[in-house]
DNA sequence: GTCTATAAAGTGATAGAC
DNA sequence: GTCTATCACTTTATAGAC
């Protein structure tokens, strides 16, 4: 093989171990699997980490630095905010169907993360990031117009409880028509917290 | 040791698995922490199951049948509804707070089950339970004479989805405060559905 | 740096005495 | 029925040749 750095080997082998996570799960992900999957040798593994705990801290922090809520990004908010929201959840949940092993993978990467006393800091650090990408948004909304009703980050962290909820309950049942009433009803409830404030588009804070 | 049933003996070792499992996490329920927590033999184990897989599958039927939602039992609806939104998920709350390792138990096995093929219809139906319960507690409601405006499945698996977000994101944070206000916008909105019908208490239906 | 070979410890499961 | 002792296998991790 060829001499690989060991930052890009880490790299591949963080990589290699998110699919083999997403395919049989953390309890799977074994470094004799990682190591097939990224086509290394055994001993390449510890030559990169001291430890497979080491490995799953520093994926667990790749993922928590690099997990995107763009789902939500790219959100236009000119138009009627009751289906710019319903817009926005449908955008989430789509992705979900799309990709189910992802979400499932993060909440178990989070349950391993909680249980694990040295990446619990991880899980709430994750959980901040996916508020503030959610409040990033509403400060879109707020330039595109739209007044809150609540702060921003209460509204954020009701947002992403739903989206939580809205996802364990479909990997469960799977019930995409369910999952819709949901959203129909979420969108409904928060569109009641918002409204078009006198026209300020774009202007920065007084 | 004594000589117990068979039965018996796969009901103690199941509660014993519940145990370590909200000690240690389900990787951590190996057949020997399992015997060691029941005060058995490691053999007395394989007498009583087959398999560790037939341990964990009869594990998760057991607590998909007596996992209670008991928490939204005994709610009186008599009063105005908003704050019977808000005490009911207060209640609920209240329990992850006080036992924190039982709703993550849940969650915990619920990914078990969803990564067993053969233990993926417990994950369905536990969230059909969950959902039973809830419609259970609406028609209660309706009862004591509140009105809905959707359909009852819509609205328990709306309430589901809600205190399963919030769950999910205290037991990563620990942010009571937050959920507070989270709850108190799902008991606004939630209290919108209902209105008062024209005194029907009890009536059975025509 | 990268490999093969192996150590050391843990796992589920079983044999066989009592 | 219940135990101790052990098998067969898997796991993480390391030693040592190249």
């Amino acid at each position: 093989m060829a001499r690989i750095s060991s930052a890009d080997r880490r790299i591949a082998l963080v990589q290699a171990a998110l699919r083999v996570i997403a395919d049989k799960g953390v309890s799977g992900a074994t470094t004799r699997a990682i190591v097939a999957e990224a086509g290394m040798s055994l001993a390449s593994f510890h030559y990169a980490f001291t430890s497979r705990d080491a490995m799953m801290r520093e994926l667990i922090a790749f993922v928590v630095a690099n997990e995107t809520t763009a789902v939500f990004a790219g959100i236009d908010f000119s138009s009627d905010i009751r289906a710019t929201l319903r817009d926005g959840l449908q955008g989430y949940f789509d992705n979900v169907v799309a990709d189910p092993g992802h979400e499932q993978v993060m909440f178990e990467l989070m349950q391993y993360a909680l249980r694990t006393p040295e990446l619990r800091d991880l899980a709430r650090e994750q959980y901040a990031r996916y508020h503030s990408a959610v409040i990033d948004i509403l400060r879109a909304s707020e330039d595109a117009g739209i007044e809150w009703m609540l702060p921003l980050p209460e509204i954020a962290r009701t947002i992403v409880t739903i989206t939580d909820g809205l996802t364990l309950a479909w990997l469960a049942d799977r019930d995409t028509e369910a999952s819709a009433r949901v959203m129909d009803f979420a969108a409904d409830s928060l569109a009641r917290l918002a409204q078009p404030s006198t026209h300020r588009t774009k202007e920065p804070v007084a």
